[in-house]
DNA sequence: CGCACCTGCTAGCTTTTGTTTGCACGTGCT
DNA sequence: AGCACGTGCAAACAAAAGCTAGCAGGTGCG
């Protein structure tokens, strides 16, 4: 995953994604280890809901996956684990993918 | 400025930075020019006064810098322009920032 | 002086985001 | 059955962010 790759309106659901204290280690965490919600919801010591709701924006950006797994005693657990990715954000890059954003009045040439 | 030189503190500062259409365009344009914050604001499309609250949010997580210049005709202008920055960001790299964070409850060991 | 530029600020409103609380359903073990 | 563990969802409230409108200051020129 580069940056390249990214519209503007997925850079910008990236870097939204990201920009939340709780969502940073979230993935700080799922780069040491894939883990399961309740698991992970302890370990960083907060609410199950609460990760929940963190995890749900993380996978809708494409930084997390889900697989659910039953264990050996039956119960249905739901691992997550972080999307490899590598964001090389520089302000060319960013120039580039907000062409793909929508116009800013796109009057350049005229503006004096 | 490097994905390392930021705590995890700067780090979140510059990424709720960037999580916003209006402040990406502001980074977008600044990468080709350097600009004055009425001219930047009609190119824009956007008021000088929504202008100059993000510019102030870009200036403060350091990704633009002013300078303030006196036109030939007597006007005092203030003209920004982007910080060269190179975020390379990665599952890795938010491990090593999140650290600078705060913990997260940091009962990994124990966590069964 | 009046108009066209430049700059700056902020109170107050709207919109979005974050968080809690409470409920639902499932399994296995005692 | 009761308890401990896993999952899911959503209403309702709290907090933060975004935006507008309106005010202030300055210069130069006809």
């Amino acid at each position: 995953m580069d940056v390249g790759d990214l519209t503007g309106q997925g850079l910008l659901q990236v870097l939204a994604t990201l920009a939340n204290p709780h969502r940073l280690r979230v993935v700080a965490a799922l780069a040491g280890e894939r883990n399961y919600v309740s698991r992970l919801a302890r370990s960083l010591g907060i609410s199950r809901a609460l990760l929940q709701v963190h995890l749900r924006k993380l996978e809708a950006a494409g930084l997390v996956s889900a697989t659910i797994e039953v264990s050996e005693d039956g119960k249905a657990m739901k691992f997550y684990e972080v999307t490899p990715f590598a964001l090389h954000l520089t302000p060319e890059a960013i120039a580039t993918a907000a062409r793909t954003l929508g116009p800013d009045s796109e009057l350049e040439a005229g503006a004096r």
